[in-house]
DNA sequence: CGGCGCCTTGAACCAAGTCAAGCTCTGTGG
DNA sequence: CCACAGAGCTTGACTTGGTTCAAGGCGCCG
């Protein structure tokens, strides 16, 4: 979270073509942003954007993950989500960012200017839909983890963040972050969510293959902990 | 929070009329509502809405106070925001709601069809704009609310509340809600709460001059907290 | 093979929770 | 006008879950 190897490079960028109605995908908002992107490498916890500088861009998850938040005047930092592959973050209403986001591991980015978009969104209401959609998603994310910051104890919390990690269905999870930004995101100690995973795996609830990769073996038994 | 009187009464209802962009004051939002709405009064603890319930309305607090929670399955709740005189609540993008609103104290709450709202939003990019802009809002105020409930100590966490209660420049505050919507809402007990302040009032930081009034004495004290 | 991150484990400590009175308003009825 | 009841708030004593501090293990890469 301190270091930054800042080795953050261009990778491609495709001609800013002016973009028309008439473009396939033109009325996604995603889609609009392959055309008029461009894409950027980021090293291993470096910094993509900080708290207060100007929100110039909208950046897109190509590959690797990411990781938005809130840094304290004394060093410690509220993770307030993580982003992976397709999703939409740095997303602002405000010219300037309120959070930071970093690359959790190697990651590339696709840059839209965020005017050019806000722009399309004047014009075209289906956009301007999207772009509503994507802020009201996030909020009911930030939303939803709330309660697991105030009311939850750390059992609760990472059986939570487990069983929201394998909502796709697979029982296997292969985390791409690591104990630190997972306490960062459940506002606990590297120890306790260590110590808690052991737990778990002593309760028969999840098997850790290793440090990053985890199997759900009860997920019954991970929900049955918020009753 | 359990107990509701359950004494919800429609106050008033304006002629449903239908707007026209050449409207006085139609190009804003909350213009449109006070033309589109229904007043409704809810008493002290009154849901409002349920988490789950059908999302056909859009509220603005009129007068009053009104809290949105995530109720958890062992009957404790999150408080994720308050919302006082003149702002807007329960927005949502889904078709039902994923938190409930209650009225902190008695309430009079504007009450408009939310399709109305977002059919206006498809034809008038002005309005979609201030729909995406109060949602953008609710996310950042949600997100600074975060690292209170993920980083914070109790100290800090009633300091950051007072601090916000008083961010109108007054240092008398009369707070509308009671200690356990301001524990419900910080994560923390009733009576961590109450011996916080009176720990702040022994530390000269404020005054409490009753229970629901608090006079800030040392905004400084309050903002070094969290260094 | 050695060194360095990252993760786990242990032991001691402490901040906040729990449980249990008691106090202070406020509204109500005699 | 006072007595009473009840809700809301405060305070105290005790307990505990999670943090802190410290050591050791594991795995990866040079």
């Amino acid at each position: 979270m301190l270091m930054r190897p800042a080795t953050a490079a261009v990778a491609s960028q495709s001609p800013r073509c002016q973009v028309s109605k008439s473009e396939l995908d033109i009325n996604t908002l995603v889609g609009s942003m392959e055309l008029m992107g461009t894409r950027i490498s980021y090293g291993r916890n470096v910094e993509i954007f900080g708290e207060g500088e100007p929100a110039e861009y909208l950046y897109k998850v190509v590959s690797g993950s990411v990781r938005s938040c809130k840094l304290l005047d004394d060093g410690r930092c509220q993770v307030t989500g993580f982003h992976i592959a397709g999703e939409v973050f740095g997303l602002e209403l405000d010219e300037e960012h309120h959070f930071s986001a970093e690359a959790v591991n190697d990651a590339v980015v696709l840059v839209v200017k965020r005017r050019a978009i806000i722009g399309l969104a004047a014009r075209d209401a289906d956009i301007a839909r999207q772009l509503w959609a994507m802020t009201a998603r996030e909020l009911q994310r930030v939303q939803d983890h709330m309660p697991v910051l105030g009311c939850m104890n750390a059992k609760q919390r990472v059986a939570t963040f487990l069983l929201h990690m394998g909502s796709s269905g697979r029982n296997e999870i292969e985390l791409p972050m690591s104990r630190q930004d997972i306490a960062d995101y459940l506002g606990l100690t590297i120890e306790t969510v260590s110590r808690t995973m052991t737990q778990l795996e002593s309760d028969a609830a999840i098997h850790l293959a290793s440090s990053r990769r985890i199997v759900l073996r009860n997920r019954a038994a991970l929900t049955r902990l918020n009753a």
